[in-house]
DNA sequence: TCTGGGGTCCTCAGACGA
DNA sequence: TCTGTCGTCTGAGGACCC
């Protein structure tokens, strides 16, 4: 059998779509992300990566690595509408295409080949199709399972250079008999679910390369790192990934969360906060046709210690105003006065919204039907003349303000 | 002067009913 | 009626991913 998984994995999107708008900015070191104090960097031109600047580091740290390199807020909105066009190449090979994030994705091509060639000539196909439309490059990876495939895309990557991009491969392919010298000199940290903490584990074991992994005995890493994440890299290690690619993946949370430019003290203004985010979630939820059903809370304080609270409700919701309630509701017995950094407001346990809306006693009156109709007229207006328009009052600050909407800051606060 | 946001999955502890 | 056990559910927190 060959091997027919790729992962296609755009070279550094962020940046690259925001050269496309702004062409001028070629061969500058360009760093995309949140340009405020707490921002973090989203993605960095080679140029910039090359003074040792990378994704999520924080802006601070980036400027002083380069002070000269050129700061951009993130603009979620115009990389979605990139991406969209990314993933409709994607699908003229193949139906079965698992979008990851914005810009990568796997895609299983065992049913296109008599249509669309070797794997091989379909990752050379969407490259082309990708840099003729959209003016962008990606690096593609064939193997017979996602893992490898993701593992192979790493490889066929770019590498950093000082006047820019070093061209790599562009597409590696790992065919079955090639599968354990591929990974055996791969540090452990590259396989899926090591992360730094299980990187010292293993460490201490003994352990860090792929090599070294594979020749541990199962028993042995399932008693040192539990069943789950034992099992799992004993699997990874000989190659094994028995997860197929899915192309439609239902949404299991949905949450909204933002970091503070300044530490909020006051009472007034946290409440307000809290009800914005809900009003956020509850409108993605009627949005996409979604309840939620547990209601969840995060703090982070000043000092970086985090908090999370959640409450299952009797019956799911779409409603900001619910959603909100609640979300309050799990901040007591948390101590704030040390200044909260971040707040956060999620739901769980969604279901889709058209099995009905069942309302408990507590939901009808100010909460009921009536305040769900005002909230989707809300939505309405909203879309026709901007989020600033019109929204609860509970939402409004103590100085009777409607707090900025910052739904494009994903990496932070912007300073302005 | 630092350390984002939006997710998924796992582990552990406590509550609870059979 | 009391106690222990087991499975399940819920909530909190952590690790990890992009």
């Amino acid at each position: 059998m060959t091997s027919h998984i790729l992962h296609v994995d755009m070279d550094a999107f962020f940046v690259s779509a925001e050269l496309v708008r702004r062409p001028e900015l070629r061969g500058q070191p360009v760093v995309v992300g949140g340009t405020g104090g707490r921002g973090v960097v989203a993605a960095a031109s080679y140029e910039a990566r090359s003074f040792g600047i990378f994704s999520a580091m924080s802006t601070y740290q980036a400027r002083r690595l380069c002070p000269r390199a050129i700061f951009l807020q993130g603009d979620h909105s115009y990389y979605a509408s990139v991406s969209s066009k990314v993933m409709e190449i994607f699908e003229r090979y193949t139906p079965l295409v698992e979008p990851i994030s914005l810009d990568e994705a796997f895609l299983d091509v065992g049913g296109s080949m008599r249509l669309h060639g070797l794997p091989f000539e379909i990752a050379q196909s969407i490259r082309r199709d990708i840099n003729h439309e959209q003016g962008l490059s990606c690096s593609v990876g064939i193997a017979p399972n996602k893992f490898l495939a993701k593992l192979a895309t790493e490889e066929a990557k770019p590498s950093p250079g000082p006047k820019g991009p070093i061209p790599g491969l562009g597409v590696k392919i790992v065919e079955e008999h090639e599968i354990q010298e591929f990974l055996d000199p791969l540090p452990v940290r590259s396989l899926w679910g090591v992360g730094p903490v299980t990187v010292s584990r293993l460490d201490q074991m003994g352990v860090t390369t792929v090599f070294q992994l594979r020749s541990f005995p199962r028993d042995s890493l399932i008693q040192a790192l539990g069943k789950t994440l034992g099992a799992h890299l004993h699997r990874l290690a000989h190659g094994v990934d028995e997860r197929n690619v899915e192309a439609h993946q239902a949404a299991k949370s949905l949450s909204h969360e933002e970091t503070f430019s300044e530490d909020l003290y006051s009472e007034q203004r946290i409440t307000t906060e809290i009800f914005r985010m809900a009003d956020a979630v509850g409108k993605r939820l009627r949005g996409l046709g979604f309840l939620g059903t547990t209601v969840s809370l995060k703090v982070r304080l000043k000092d970086f210690s985090t908090f999370t609270r959640s409450i299952t409700l009797l019956n799911p919701t779409d409603s900001g105003r619910v959603i909100g309630k609640n979300a309050l509701s799990l901040i007591e017995g948390i101590d704030l006065s040390s200044g909260v950094r971040l707040l956060g407001v999620g739901v769980q346990n969604l279901t889709e919204s058209d099995l009905g809306l069942q309302l408990s006693f507590d939901d009808i009156g100010k909460d009921g039907p009536e305040w769900r109709d005002a909230e989707e007229a809300i939505d309405k207006i909203q879309e026709r003349f901007g989020s600033q328009s019109i929204g609860a009052a509970s939402t409004l600050t103590e100085k009777g303000v409607r707090p900025k909407e910052k739904g494009s800051q994903q990496w932070g606060p912007s300073n302005d």
